[in-house]
DNA sequence: ACTTTTAGACTGACCAGTCAGACTAAAAGG
DNA sequence: CCTTTTAGTCTGACTGGTCAGTCTAAAAGT
């Protein structure tokens, strides 16, 4: 309804058809109102009026709500490990050690779930349940968060930089853990924070100014 | 159905009603099965199967199954404070450093989730919604826990141990975090390994032997 | 021309919560 | 002893409402 979107004026160029837009409005309300009241709490009715859509559109576009959810999940995951391969890449490109990039993909977290708290909220709540459906999807995304850290963690070891009795996987895991419910609990309870404030005490954490 | 409990011979004592043991079992049935599949998408008829009681029985002990929920969340936490707080007063007690007690903490909370790994779980699922209804009830259930952390940083700090531009606040729920994520993890994608790796992971990575 | 969206009525299943009555003690009465 | 009575506890069929998913004919978009 109403103008929106253009995309300019004849070519048109064959591809991304209207469908695209419209899954992509569908996304952005079903993270939102999936992260506020659960999926099974929220209702394909709602997902299509936030969205603004008819009910019939979202089964046009998808065969099933599960299917929309399995579909979000996987998209927003690929955003967030690229954003930290890009933190991680970055600092390395620029001369720093891969104790910086490390510290540069806790910020790079940081500022993703700022920017998507919902996203986040959505996968905390759902990572490690054990009976769902969607368990494959779950375990194939915490895989790609994980194993950008995890590259990092291992060039660091094979650098030199960090002991290489350090268990990388575990590691990983929790400085993943650290940082999304750092991050959650921040937006949550303590949002006059800014993000150099959480950054700083992360930073501090990791880097053994805590108990050393 | 069937025969069933009998609560032995004569004497009773005059406590522990029947409803007592009731209550327990809904307890229990209703935190695996939320932990499980979200809490809306469990039926009150399955928790009450589960603990082998009628539907009924379910709204004979609780006005509905919000509250039923609510009771459950309060019960549950202050078995992981009381266990955190002994932890850390056991370890100071016995001429252990604040720091100590900090290690002892996480210890203590990969015990208790190993111990209760559904109750966990849930938490976590239901933290950091924005919209429910018991929002009060999780909101006094991680201040009860974190104040347990903020205490014996707040000691630490106090005696020098730890410097004090430390943010209390949020290196406390940043430790929190890092705790029940791996520790979730740890359950659900690498059981194989045993608590003293998962502790000593979480350790070094406290006491900076990860990025110093 | 062809794809996509609309609006909303409909169905079949499912579920929170209710209610009237049944089942337990254990005590009171005979 | 054996028989009520009583209070507390439990039962499960039932009700009223909700929701995923289907379907249609027409409109809009490209």
């Amino acid at each position: 309804m109403s103008s929106r979107s253009g995309k300019g004026g004849g070519a048109v160029a064959g591809a991304a058809p209207r469908r695209t837009s419209t899954r992509r409005r569908l996304f952005d309300a079903a993270v939102i109102l999936i992260a506020e009241q659960g999926f099974s709490a929220t209702t394909v009715e709602e997902i299509a009026e936030r969205a603004g859509v008819a009910k019939g559109t979202v089964y046009y576009n998808f065969s099933s709500k599960n299917v929309l959810y399995e579909e979000l999940l996987r998209d927003g995951v690929d955003l967030l490990a690229a954003s930290l391969r890009t933190a991680a890449d970055r600092t390395v490109a620029g001369g720093g050690t891969r104790v910086d990039a490390l510290d540069a993909m806790i910020r790079a977290g940081l500022d993703f779930i700022a920017g998507s708290p919902a996203l986040t909220q959505l996968y905390v709540a759902e990572l490690w349940r054990t009976n769902r459906t969607w368990r494959a999807t779950l375990t194939s995304v915490r895989g790609r968060a994980l194993a950008v850290v995890e590259s990092v963690l291992r060039d660091a070891v094979r650098g030199g930089e960090l002991s290489d009795e350090l268990d990388v996987s575990l590691t990983a895991s929790a400085l993943l853990g650290m940082v999304l419910v750092a991050a959650l609990d921040w937006q949550s309870f303590q949002p006059e924070r800014s993000v150099d404030e959480v950054h700083a005490a992360l930073s501090q954490l990791v880097q053994g100014r805590v108990g050393a």
